[in-house]
DNA sequence: CAATTTTCATTTGTCTGACATTTAATGTTT
DNA sequence: AAACATTAAATGTCAGACAAATGAAAATTG
């Protein structure tokens, strides 16, 4: 592991990428002790603080975790599908609002992605899936439900229809694309019939999946896309009003 | 922004939490500068190496940059594509190593997640794409190619696939499960009769979005998916089998 | 007056040295 | 043998300093 002093990078963020690409290599295995700071600080030629600035960058990156004490020092971290999934969520949510993508495509990406779930899912989905399912159609369908429960409620929905499938790799990928979606569903503001279609559609949606029949499933979920874009498109021209308004 | 003095965590991942929802909320806009080091030590009621052990932490998720100089500070960045690319490809790649997912489950996530950007890229692949395809089909034809850029060719050309949906979130999340299937796809060994196989898979997938014949590409990437299942259960037991002989 | 150079204040990057805190291992006592 | 005290090693935090970059203001020059 060295680091190239000419380079006009921070030397944190080299000494950084020098141990990560140590890391994900493979060179340094999980639960594997880094030399404690003031090695690194040796070995690396520079000071503890800088060292410890790079040891902070891995930390958030979830690649180590630190521990104090006589036995103590930084370990290679075990990556868990739900930090992974944290991560993956913050960045994809800030990417969406970051970037103004826009409800049409965020929408066209989380349905095609769905959809892509829905075959395995009509396969593998366990009652337990069908059950969290049902609960959340009936929690949708409860009476003074708040636009943001109601959206909660949807993710939670398809989410189990994502679990379905059975794939943990698949249900990381697509938590992205679905929760990321969230903040741009919130602005909908859902009526009782709008609620009411949704609702009928997720009930096509479990009905097929219990029957094991994925090619329902992929219809009722084909047109819950067109229904979800189209509610979309109102709640976006209902904004742009609503603003020209208050700049007139 | 404050932070819990009574908290067990360290003080830098405190600070670091409370900038960072600060960002994620909106509540500090892109390239809005944050206070200097001095002024969030004098804020936080810390030191200045504890506050800049918070500000790289937020580096290493590119959620600022930081320029020196007079005018100079921190600043709230715009986590653009490419960078949310690299960093969804990262921990993809290692979730998986770490996690030791097997052959079969990630292969299935990735075509099932690619199967969902075939329709849509048949509607609006361009010429672009194709031609992308085109060539790296060419490139897979020549004799002499390693392995290893077999594979990279592979990954250029379902990327191309994907791009041609034209949808940057789609993209995005796909990116994750192709690139990151890469190296359990560097295991196995490509037979001349196994390049073949595939070589005339991607013809038919080109073939099919340049017809824009959603379901012949959807037909052939299922094809491609059973194919490559086959010559992965191969190569895992080539594997399990050569273990188990130098353990005898 | 305009253009150039110099100076200067500000801010991040880095270092030194110190002390506090946590924790496991070791030693001691009962 | 068990309970307790000691110790050493490691991270966490702090204070103060200097280096380096950089933009802006001031001084100088043509």
């Amino acid at each position: 592991m060295k680091i190239d002093p000419k380079s006009s990078a921070d030397l944190s963020a080299q000494i950084a990428k020098s141990i990560r690409d140590a890391i994900i290599s493979g060179e340094m295995i999980v639960d594997e002790r880094l030399p404690s700071e003031a090695e690194l600080a040796d070995q690396f030629q520079v000071s503890r603080p800088t060292v410890r600035e790079a040891l902070k960058r891995l930390a958030a990156q979830n690649l180590i975790r630190t521990q104090r004490g006589a036995s103590g020092g930084a370990f290679v971290r075990r990556l868990s599908y739900d930090e992974a999934f944290a991560q993956h969520i913050t960045t994809s949510t800030l990417l969406l609002s970051m970037n103004a993508v826009d409800f049409e495509t965020a929408c066209e990406a989380r349905f095609a992605l769905e959809r892509a779930c829905a075959r395995l899912s009509a396969k593998r989905r366990t009652p337990d899936h069908l059950a969290t399912m049902r609960a959340e159609i009936h929690r949708q369908a409860q009476p003074g439900l708040s636009d943001e429960r109601f959206c909660d409620s949807d993710v939670a929905f398809h989410r189990a229809l994502v679990d379905g499938a059975s794939n943990p790799v698949l249900s990381y990928q697509l938590a992205g694309a679905v929760e990321a979606m969230q903040p741009l569903m919130n602005m909908i503001t859902f009526t009782q019939r709008n609620r009411d279609v949704i609702i009928g559609l997720h009930t096509r949606i479990a009905d097929a999946l219990e029957a094991q029949d994925g090619a329902a499933a992929d219809t009722a979920l084909a047109e819950l896309t067109a229904y979800t874009l189209t509610l979309g498109e109102e709640a976006m021209a209902a904004r742009a009003a609503a603003k020209a308004q208050s700049e007139r």
